[in-house]
DNA sequence: CTACGTGATGTTTTCGTAAACACGATGTAG
DNA sequence: CTACATCGTGTTTACGAAAACATCACGTAG
């Protein structure tokens, strides 16, 4: 590592920036007025706070986050360790999640993982740790053992979209209750069962998925077949998607998210099976572009917005200590039908 | 607000991580020395290291950033100002941006902004400095005025796909080289011309990819029809789509993106058009589900994790003080051909 | 044998801020 | 008219780490 070599022989003189007490010269105060001033507290002088505050002005004064952290022991910032964010969901949950710590007065330290391994998610928080925040978002993260993350006891921690086999509270979508309500929407068309095309075997939300559409047919007294097993991708979809046009009596697919769904259209209509005339597929996330998918797809929407927010909420309890809130929090997910679904051919 | 008030009455003894000085009392060394061992300076005896690596270790001992980053005057933290992260490319690029930072050493500190507003960015800009970092990057972000931002002339920054009339290095796709390469496409098969949904007037992107457009025509001899203007989303190219669906001259369409082209695909369809048949359309920026459209969509792909890269490495190089690199970089994208065009009807 | 370099370590100081505490001036209640 | 709160402000100190400087033990060249 560079690390030393890059480190050592910087010099600081050239950027520097007015500090408090060079304020305080200037405006003919106490340094500690100026902090006053700067905290907005309530016991000064109008006239000298206008002065300190003029003086500021000039002097192009900023408060020193570092030091400010450094005696307060708060960061001010919020930790969102996330998963792929080219993924839809996620990138709108963190889009959420710093708009709400935004406007808490919180800024995000955000930090990817490529590899949804135990390590990569510990390299993360360690990392996180040292960077210091107050607390850590965890988006879709499957952890697949919390207590290896040797995480301090007194670290705020929320867990969205992810397993709910940890101590942390927890934010999510109601998978159960989404997927419920395609499957049934199938059913009720007329269809004799559901194909499913299920996402990764690692995925809680996946599984969860699968689960209920399991459940949902065995309750309905459905012939539950095979599962078929993509990873959220399109092209994971597709090859599915070849695989059940190839099954005449396949008459419904509802696939764990709208991008494999896309794949499962563009593979019937590579077979020539007509969507939703002979076969009727519905996806899961309703992103943007489903509506314009041809046939416009049948999903359950998320609000993801909804999420990040709640997010931010169950932290900023933590971090404040007002430990009162609900530690599991569930949004419902709605139905949207569109044209991709219909009742079996004849 | 609340903001003293929930300031004031905390008390801070509860969450006390070790510092330094304990690590040292615990080794039998001075602080200074943990300091060394901490930063991996090399004037440290071996028996010496691994005491105070062991004490480290019994401790529990994470450095905090806030006092190195006070002593240092460095953050080790960049910021990224990023317009509506929902949108596939500014999602890569920030995961991208991310991936590189980490693996430099840094973090990133993220945030967005709604409002393609001066005021928004500014106030983000303002967030971040006093967060504290060490340089900036801005993501589609259409400074209207830059001087009026007020960063400290020491304050490194990169602009990535925005605006280019400014004094800050800058880093994005060759706009002109991948529009000229769909146009060519299209009117290299056939067409007489080709019709342009553009993105909003306010993009940087837009404007370039529209004057490309008009460009590439002229240049070609081949009439400028009226521009149609969305706003990337696909509701807009839907709506564009609509009309031009209703002019029967019109044999090709380039949409600025992706998703505005599926809005395009979608109206064609409901009008009876069919693509690539009677009319070729085509998109930009290569998204994952642009191969599984109905048809498939010819494209220009775009390496957004190159672009990500590249901004990381000029902001190092400007943090770092080795001011030597490019000022502008411009990454190639490619011409994707799919089924979406062909030459027009007989 | 001494002077001096070198490597390992300790001591002191500094960074910018906010809390704790101190202080004088003014107001007010008994 | 004194005792005592209150308000505005200054002084001191602590936060944790790292740089600058100091020290000490050794080894070696002159």
């Amino acid at each position: 590592m560079a690390d030393k070599a890059t480190r050592t022989p910087r010099s600081r003189p050239p950027r520097k920036w007015p500090s408090m007490a060079e304020v305080a010269a200037k405006a003919g105060v106490s340094s500690q007025t100026v902090s006053r001033v700067a905290n907005n507290h309530d016991n000064v002088d109008e006239a000298t706070r206008a002065r300190v505050l003029a003086a500021m002005q000039e002097l192009g004064y900023r408060p020193n986050a570092a030091a400010r952290a450094l005696v307060t022991g708060k960061f001010g910032a919020i930790g969102v360790v996330s998963f792929d964010v080219g993924a839809h969901g996620n990138a709108r949950t963190l889009g959420a999640i710093a708009d709400a710590a935004r406007e808490a007065g919180f800024s995000v330290n955000f930090m990817g993982i490529r590899a949804q391994t135990e390590a990569a998610v510990r390299q993360a928080f360690r990392h996180l740790m040292l960077q210091s925040v107050d607390g850590i978002v965890l988006v879709e993260s499957q952890m697949l053992d919390t207590t290896s993350l040797h995480l301090p006891p007194t670290m705020p921690v929320v867990v969205a979209d992810g397993d709910t086999g940890h101590q942390y509270p927890n934010v999510d979508f109601d998978q159960a209750s989404g997927t419920q309500s395609v499957v049934s929407h199938l059913l009720e068309l007329g269809h004799r069962t559901v194909h499913h095309v299920s996402g990764p075997r690692d995925s809680f939300a996946a599984r969860r998925r699968a689960e209920t559409w399991e459940r949902t047919l065995v309750a309905a007294g459905a012939p539950v077949r095979p599962t078929l097993y993509g990873d959220w991708t399109p092209e994971s979809g597709y090859l599915a998607g070849r695989t059940l046009a190839q099954m005449p009596e396949a008459t419904a697919v509802f696939a764990a998210n709208d991008q494999m769904a896309l794949g499962v259209l563009r593979a019937m209509h590579e077979a020539g099976r007509s969507v939703p005339g002979e076969i009727s597929v519905a996806g899961f996330d309703d992103v943007p572009e489903a509506p314009f998918f041809e046939p416009p797809l049948t999903t359950v929407h998320q609000d993801f917005d909804v999420v990040g927010r709640h997010c931010v909420t169950l932290l900023l309890e933590q971090i404040e200590r007002r430990g009162n809130g609900p530690r599991r929090l569930a949004v419902e997910p709605t139905l949207v039908v569109r044209a991709s679904t219909a009742p079996p051919p004849a």
